[in-house]
DNA sequence: ATGAGATAGTTTAAGGTTGAAATATCCGCT
DNA sequence: AGCGGATATTTCAACCTTAAACTATCTCAT
């Protein structure tokens, strides 16, 4: 590791500060900054508490949070492309929610590469208690943001996800 | 991802594809998810092009934006708060830059428990030139969206972060 | 001076995440 | 029947991430 000289600021350091014309930032990089922001508090808050009141994880209650609309089960593969995350990823989390007792995973006879997942009683009384506490947060959270605030996201996000999936085609 | 095709749904559409359900989701929850959806879509279209094009990762590339805006270098400490990660997750993330000679670690003599960290020349140039592609990807990403949705974004945005900051103290 | 408390970083264990390669199964065609 | 390509999942190595415990250093009131 080298070592921070005498002086702080060596030559180099100097021109760099001097020099710098702060060349201003393209709106949609200062957009982007303080979306991300907020998405990452929120998310923090989130998986504190979480932690915290269920000894839960993020991750966990979204796929559960997934199972439970589809009462039937579904696939790895559905679970993974609704979740937009990778294939083994799913396959982690459904294996340590399997050895929790929170759901099953069934084997298609008509199919067997395929698994089906779905909530165990238990699950389902856990994601519950868990989904409540979870839009009492949020509800918190966006407390300070008044109703056209609200219906000013919905639409722009709305038009910004069109957008965003249109370059990925 | 290896491969989330076209028809990857995530969770909000989901939401709306199954529709009805018993007790209708609150409103801050269809929103949150939209706004999650978002960031998702936009960050994994970063993370596939960093690494695609520059062998780079976000994370790595998050700490070199910081420390191009501080060319005197900043502490360990700084990078952590203004990055919003754990200190053990810088620790680890300038271990791998420094490596890369991107990045050089200096110890402060007035205070041995501090170090600083800061761009190499080679961290530089690197980031230079992600940096400018960086730009031009999100402009691509937010092309769609117009000029109105923008501003009622930045605003509604930066009211939303207000109202999280105010529940997370 | 000095010791208690504050501050800066590191380490560790557990888990999340990806992208790519590998395995297993199925389907359609001949 | 059986082969070749498609589909579903697993495995793997590498990396990211956190929370909590730990080490090292500093500051300040006495």
């Amino acid at each position: 590791m080298t070592e921070l000289g005498p002086l702080a600021l060596d030559a180099e350091t100097m021109v760099q500060a001097v020099g710098v014309s702060e060349r201003p930032h393209k709106p949609e990089l200062r957009l982007w900054l303080r979306m991300l922001t907020c998405t990452n508090l929120v998310e923090a808050l989130v998986r504190t508490r979480l932690r915290a009141e269920f000894g839960a994880t993020l991750p966990r209650f979204d796929l559960m949070a997934q199972l439970e609309r589809s009462p039937e089960g579904m696939t790895l593969g559905q679970l993974s492309r609704r979740m937009m995350v990778s294939n083994g990823n799913v396959t982690g989390l459904v294996e340590r929610l399997v050895e929790m007792g929170l759901v099953e995973r069934l084997v298609d006879p008509a199919d067997r590469r395929t698994a089906t997942v779905r909530l165990t009683a238990e699950g389902r009384g856990a994601f519950a208690a868990m989904a409540r506490a979870h839009e009492g947060w949020l509800a918190e959270a966006f407390a300070g943001l008044g109703i056209e605030d609200r219906a000013a996201l919905m639409g722009a996000l709305g038009r910004l996800k069109a957008s965003v999936q249109e370059v990925q085609a």
